[in-house]
DNA sequence: GTTCAATCCTACCATCGCGGTCGGAGATCC
DNA sequence: GGATCTCCGACCGCGATGGTAGGATTGAAC
């Protein structure tokens, strides 16, 4: 699986955020009504949203009636900006890791095999592929998505999907 | 990390394969040799090279002086099949993993949602993206960037080699 | 000013896939 | 027959991942 659970948790909860968006002003949205409307863990996602908020994808207000709400409109962030919150980076192989070398470190099979890795190649056209992908897409399609895929579902089922308040 | 090191040292594997099959002619190479000359365990290898040979890619030569050989020649190689025979699938999430379901087989989250899921859209995108980039790869490619990588490397000074941990 | 609901933070834990090993059984050439 | 080499299945240690526990802090409401 190329992406883990905090990417996947991270979006969703993303998504739901700019759900809220749409439907109420700045009001903050509390991650215990994100948690159960998408059946995820709560403390959990406390530790994903962590991630987001010191990215300054999202901003949060503490006590009671507090929650969190997007920085920025859903049009304005990208998923790159979030997965790269979330994972930290996208590296298909372990040489990709370090962001802080631009360039330039050898891995132990370059070292002494006297000869570049060929490979290294192959993962960076992938790399380039995903982050293209990524920066591409915008949190505002996933949640025009997720408004037409509820339709084509649910046509008029009246018993979920209300919107999420406080008190 | 996107890929395993099954996906790493298996193109490695292929990458090797291909500079022999330009040096000689049909003569199959030993693991042993690829084993020592890319400082890879043999008894691993063996394993990834049997995921090979069954897709079809290699064809292998029993007993004394026997060996492996590229089935087609390099040109005709993408990566695509490397990844696909090495990893199984390219699953950016866990819906992905079930290649033989087509479509329509709905995750928890999905089914207790009752609306679809937005962020599956992000993830076909990105996983689009990686094939693509695998489909337009072939193993001739990175063999020719072997061949530069070590002419460029080579003359240079063997001292300022900074390893990595790792391979 | 107490209470309650929420964000925050750190440490802890169980599981499982991954990378790697071992031993042995066939096949082939000398 | 011995030397290689491919094949195969079982086994194992480790680390990351996913998840939990507990508590400190903040702030609105009563
Ligand atoms: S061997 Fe190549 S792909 Fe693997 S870590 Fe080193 S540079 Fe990267
Ligand atoms: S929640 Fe969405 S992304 Fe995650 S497994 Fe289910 S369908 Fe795939």
């Amino acid at each position: 699986m190329i992406f883990t659970t905090k990417a996947e948790y991270g979006v969703r909860l993303m998504v739901e955020l700019g759900r809220q968006a749409k439907a109420e002003g700045a009001v903050a949205t509390s991650l215990k009504a994100i948690a159960e409307a998408e059946g995820l863990p709560l403390a959990y996602l406390e530790r994903i949203v962590a991630l987001l908020r010191k990215a300054g994808l999202v901003e949060s207000t503490r006590g009671a009636h507090g929650g969190y709400r997007l920085a920025r409109t859903p049009g304005q962030i990208t998923m790159d900006d979030v997965i790269l919150a979330l994972e930290g980076a996208v590296a298909p192989m372990n040489c990709f890791v370090d962001d802080t070398d631009t360039s330039r470190v050898l891995c132990s099979h370059e070292a002494d095999s006297g000869r570049g890795c060929a490979t290294k190649l192959l993962w960076m056209r992938v790399q380039g592929g995903v982050m293209e992908k990524l920066a591409q897409t915008t949190l505002a399609e996933l949640v025009d998505f997720s408004y037409r895929e509820q339709a084509a579902t649910l046509p008029n089922d009246p018993t979920s999907r209300k919107p999420m308040t406080h008190a």
